[in-house]
DNA sequence: TACTAAATTAGAATTATTCTAAATTAGAAT
DNA sequence: ATTCTAATTTAGAATAATTCTAATTTAGTA
């Protein structure tokens, strides 16, 4: 994967990697997105903070194709997607399972480490359901 | 509360009293409110649901009235706010604490009793800030 | 090099929700 | 009872996040 990344940053190249074992084709706006997206380890965006983010890399991508990029990368495991207390959608690039903070004072979304957190009683998953994911989201303020 | 309802519903009733004790002006439309959404115990409504359940019991409210209460009832402690994985904001109205099931097929939202999950390990709080609420979303789908 | 399905794009459309400003009303004061 | 005032309701406009549309471009294969 080098030849589309030498930084050596490990974030990106992992995303890159993800990429191109999808069925999703290699161009040139997701891989910047990717680069852009994963250059400072695990963090949460909103579709109009990628937006920003890629516009001051000197790139240009349709806020259409962020969506549908962002989209497609939680579809296939690049990202995941969070909804807190807010209106807006949430992509993290923290793939590992993990748990939130969510300050209702200044909207912030933080991550809490799958290990900080057990749970140690859950009920019965309802007939003919599978278990999907379990979200723990921590409310807190000022 | 009785010259409010004489159902006899208690649900119905301790939501009145609460409306009572609260700042709100006990008008028409709350009242009338009240009773639909707490007619049949513990439910999960979007604003469009409750618009259309009032105006199935013959009473009419503006859209606009409905959000607003069913805002001022949430600060008010009357109601319960939920954000699930979906696009819509849900109103609950189980005043205890509990978690819920999101089914991801039929973007159905259904009770967990509190004392069905136990979360025996917490990170710590951050710096400053003070814990509100704990929420456990449970994933699940066909 | 040409081909085809997938991707990108600008801008329109959609959806949930909030805002605005005018008319109405609850509950207190007279 | 009547008057008064601030709170409430309302229709419709406005907003904000997201998705859709239909035309153009491109990646990757033949």
């Amino acid at each position: 994967y080098n030849r589309l990344c030498m930084t050596g940053n490990s974030h990106i190249q992992k995303a890159l990697e993800m990429l191109e074992n999808s069925p999703l084709k290699l161009t040139s706006q997701r891989v910047s997105l990717i680069k852009t997206l994963f250059k400072e380890g695990n963090q949460h965006f909103s579709a109009e903070d990628v937006y920003n983010k890629v516009k001051n890399t000197g790139v240009r991508i349709s806020l259409a194709t962020i969506y549908n990029c962002l989209n497609q990368f939680t579809t296939h495991g690049i990202l995941k997607m969070v909804k807190a207390s807010s209106d807006k959608v949430y992509f993290d690039t923290n793939l590992k399972s993990h748990h939130h903070f969510f300050c209702k004072t200044s909207s912030e979304l933080t991550d809490i480490d799958a290990k900080k957190v057990r749970i140690s009683k859950l009920p019965k998953i309802p007939q003919g359901k599978r278990l999907n994911s379990i979200e723990v989201i921590v409310n807190i303020s000022d």
